[in-house]
DNA sequence: ATAATTATTGCAAATTATTTGCAATAAGAG
DNA sequence: CTCTTATTGCAAATAATTTGCAATAATTAT
């Protein structure tokens, strides 16, 4: 079973809620999505398998996943108002986002916490969490320019 | 005059546009308004002084000004969904954003530019602007908590 | 100035993204 | 297998933004 699942199980049990099917295939569409799916980009893949869904479903389902920490909402400076929704590892890891196929990819670099660190020192503020976008395009947009929006699978 | 009016005014006239009052205003309260308002929030200010005004005049004119790259559009993972807008300067700079009292700030950070080298230099694609927001409690909340959002004011 | 032209506005209605109320359904306990 | 009630599907509500169109107002030509 998946971790994602795993967890999910785990706490509905302990507070006498009920994993459903279409609460698991759409956390297992969360996992096997890597690039960060709006929750129409979910139910178009979970549809498949279960045709009655209904989009509030999944959007009940994303909210009470956020709500319990497994989940990430995130707003890019997108064209498109969508959410998107990440499962949140423990490592932080920050985000490149190709202006052109709109593909996300992740990646890590340590330099933000010092960022972060400078920025402390000289505000007193706390901070809590940080979240780096690049945007740009990626490696296959760039080498073959002017296609339009090709696909979001990673 | 003031530099987002000088700058929209130039480009309207190269384009048979026209800085109608409403306009002006708009340009004026974004100028102002240094914790990057949503359109409500200019639309607020504009009416004290243009009782007429319609919020649609105050989005289509954030959306020419968009296209034209005087102003930039930000969606940050706060809780509400509007966008929020920021004349747009040309030196590179980030925000922290108060989880409680929803303000705004800005800084700089030299590093950020090392960071996307870093990424560039791994992985072939092309970075064009970046983003990092921090997330956390300003100075003044993290002194006196628990209290709800006071104001949007900077 | 005045009239003619047309960019822009105000208003209402449409769209898009998300949430909610409620009766019907189905998980899980017994 | 039955009962309880959490959850779903559906439709309607809400929030944020956009758009169509007739009325208005800023320029241009007269």
């Amino acid at each position: 079973m998946s971790d994602l699942v795993h967890s999910a199980k785990k706490r509905l049990h302990a507070q006498g809620g009920r994993l459903t099917s279409q609460r698991r295939l759409i956390l297992e569409a969360l996992e096997r999505q890597a690039c960060h799916p709006t929750a129409e980009d979910l139910y178009a893949v979970v549809i498949e398998q279960h045709p009655r869904l209904n989009l509030s479903t999944v959007y009940r389902t994303l909210r009470w996943l956020e709500q319990e920490g497994l989940i990430n909402r995130r707003r890019f400076d997108e064209e498109r108002r969508q959410q998107r929704f990440e499962p949140s590892i423990p490592s932080e890891h920050h985000h490149f986002i190709c202006q052109q196929c709109k593909m996300v990819f992740e990646f890590e670099d340590p330099d933000v916490l010092a960022i972060i660190r400078r920025f402390s020192g000289r505000s007193h503020a706390r901070v809590a969490t940080a979240s780096l976008v690049l945007y740009g395009l990626c490696e296959k947009c760039a080498a073959s320019p002017s296609q339009s929006k090709t696909a979001e699978v990673e």
